[in-house]
DNA sequence: GTCTATAGAGTGATAGAC
DNA sequence: GTCTATCACTCTATAGAC
């Protein structure tokens, strides 16, 4: 029995995947287990607070992915237009061109929406607001860039919806090409 | 004991309150047998496929609400912009203005995707097809109405996530009042 | 010896099936 | 209500790094 590989951050992005597919009650701890190859042992040595913890973890990791990779480029990027569709591309490239969908909406519809209400909350939020500063500098009014900001968010939420139902990864690609249209038309 | 008001039909809309609240692995037997006030015994007699075939019931339930209440409208309705509003007041409606969310949603993104493939699928291809005929009545181009009739079934669903998640009902009531003039403007 | 990472048998509670 | 399986979780034992 010897230190092996394991750590907290190695543990998270098998974890995620696991919490992705199943769901939180469908991901079990045997599920967990079986996916990491990690025992109890080692799973409650890392995250002493159990399942809850783990999922914690992982909208964490998450959170922070979206922060680099979506939230900061949206607010940083000097030329708007070119940062919504780096925005588009990103969440393109996350959520597997439809085929996987999104973790912290999953928890949003369920009863974990109250366990995890902060975190939940603070995603979407920072999401919308990344997004509005951005089109208002495209041009759009304030009011304008923060309706389309809600609503293009949501429309990503949707389409992942749709596309899981219909299983047809290509209709949250068009609902991505929609959003290009409607988000770069200024009038 | 005498015979009581339990019949598979009274049964159904409390079970759906109980999937719709706790998802499909939440909504346990207990909770169910409790939310019924009927035993494990009664219920088997009723489903006798368990826990599964409550919840492919409470799928048949709604898909037949909406046939009747939406999809149907959505086509025989004479003025193709009354059928719209119509579609968005039922829909208002019957999410509660965003306080509770789409049971084939919800199923759609879990591993229950796989176990109602058939009936999710269906759900939200019947919704997409009823919707793109009344636009293309409208005036919109066949691939309009196509491509706004996608957009408006995630945009229901997006704005239900993100009604949940922000714990703000009023975000659904926008998601549904952008649907309103997107759908019936008609260039 | 001490500490950390590990495995996994064992806990009571509760799941769904019948 | 009874059944078995499985749940989240605890705890003991132990290996190796220091």
């Amino acid at each position: 029995m010897a230190r092996m590989i394991a750590e907290r951050a190695d543990v998270i992005p098998v974890v995620t995947e696991v919490f992705r597919t199943h769901g939180y009650e469908g991901a079990t701890l045997s599920v967990i287990t079986e996916a990491t190859g990690l025992g109890k042992g080692s799973l409650y040595h890392f995250f002493p607070g159990g399942k809850e913890e783990l999922a914690a973890a992982v909208l964490e990791e998450i959170e922070s992915w979206f922060r680099v990779n979506v939230f900061a480029p949206l607010a940083n990027n000097r030329d708007p237009e070119q940062a919504v569709k780096a925005m588009l591309a990103s969440v393109d490239n996350y959520f597997n061109g439809g085929g996987k969908v999104c973790i912290v909406g999953v928890f949003a519809l369920g009863d974990t929406r109250d366990r995890f209400a902060v975190e939940v909350h603070r995603y979407f939020l920072e999401w919308i607001k990344a997004l509005a500063g951005t089109l208002a500098r495209l041009g759009h009014s304030r009011s304008d860039a923060q309706s389309f900001a809600e609503e293009a968010v949501a429309a990503i939420q949707g389409g992942l919806v749709l596309a899981r139902a219909l299983r047809d990864n290509k209709a949250f690609r068009r609902a991505l090409q929609r959003l290009k249209k409607r988000l770069l038309d200024v009038r």
